[in-house]
DNA sequence: ATCATATATATGATTATTCGTATGTTGGTG
DNA sequence: CACCAACATACGAATAATCATATATATGAT
């Protein structure tokens, strides 16, 4: 994993946005996204597909949902700035957050 | 500073390095970087001018040369990102500091 | 004052990202 | 099977980033 390409994942609103929620919440379905960030479907789906591509997330087939969480060999330098993103900037997710709370927090068969 | 405008300015190479270079050795003239780097001083210029303008980097000159280092008020979860990041891909930067060592450091006037 | 060196910026061209929209695919349901 | 929901991808348009080249500024030396 080069740093370049680890850097220019995290260098989007939508990407770095989602990162961060799949992190908190160990795994989201593309619709759980697309509500808390308010965007179109094929847009989310889009960045995904990028953070897949670039070995940042994996996703998983459940039924009608497709879940995706980190990449289990992500390594820990990644991880750790992941976290530091996410420990100190609380407010940058606060209302994608309240967003994903106001619902059912995931899809159910 | 937002973490989306800081990763922006990580997720390009010339900029990575001279940051990273920056970073190790607490401060650069231009042309030190245009060595290390082995690019054109126009280009070298201009991703030091964004990385000033995200206020990652101040300047200073000194005599006929300019000096790059990071900003004093570069809040800590930056510089521990620019740290790990230094830390787990010495080879990233490899043959740059070796160009550099290969010259006298600094420019003396 | 002239010249050379170090650096910055402006300009237009090129390339890369991002986007909205339309369409394809997969899995469940009746 | 037909249908709907969840998701992926293809396509062209719009936007943004990057670049090479040319030019401008500032400093120190002659």
């Amino acid at each position: 994993m080069s740093p370049l390409i680890f850097f220019k994942c995290l260098a989007e609103d939508t990407r770095l946005k989602s990162l961060l929620l799949i992190f908190e919440h160990q795994e989201l379905c593309v619709c759980d996204l697309q509500r808390a960030l308010q965007l179109s479907q094929p847009k989310v789906s889009r960045h995904l597909a990028e953070l897949r591509k670039g070995a940042l997330l994996v996703d998983e087939r459940r039924g009608r949902w497709v879940y995706y969480r980190l990449h289990p060999e992500l390594p820990p330098w990644a991880r750790g700035i992941l976290q530091q993103t996410q420990v100190h900037h609380t407010e940058y997710l606060a209302t994608c957050r309240q967003r994903l709370a106001a619902e059912t927090l995931f899809c159910q068969p």
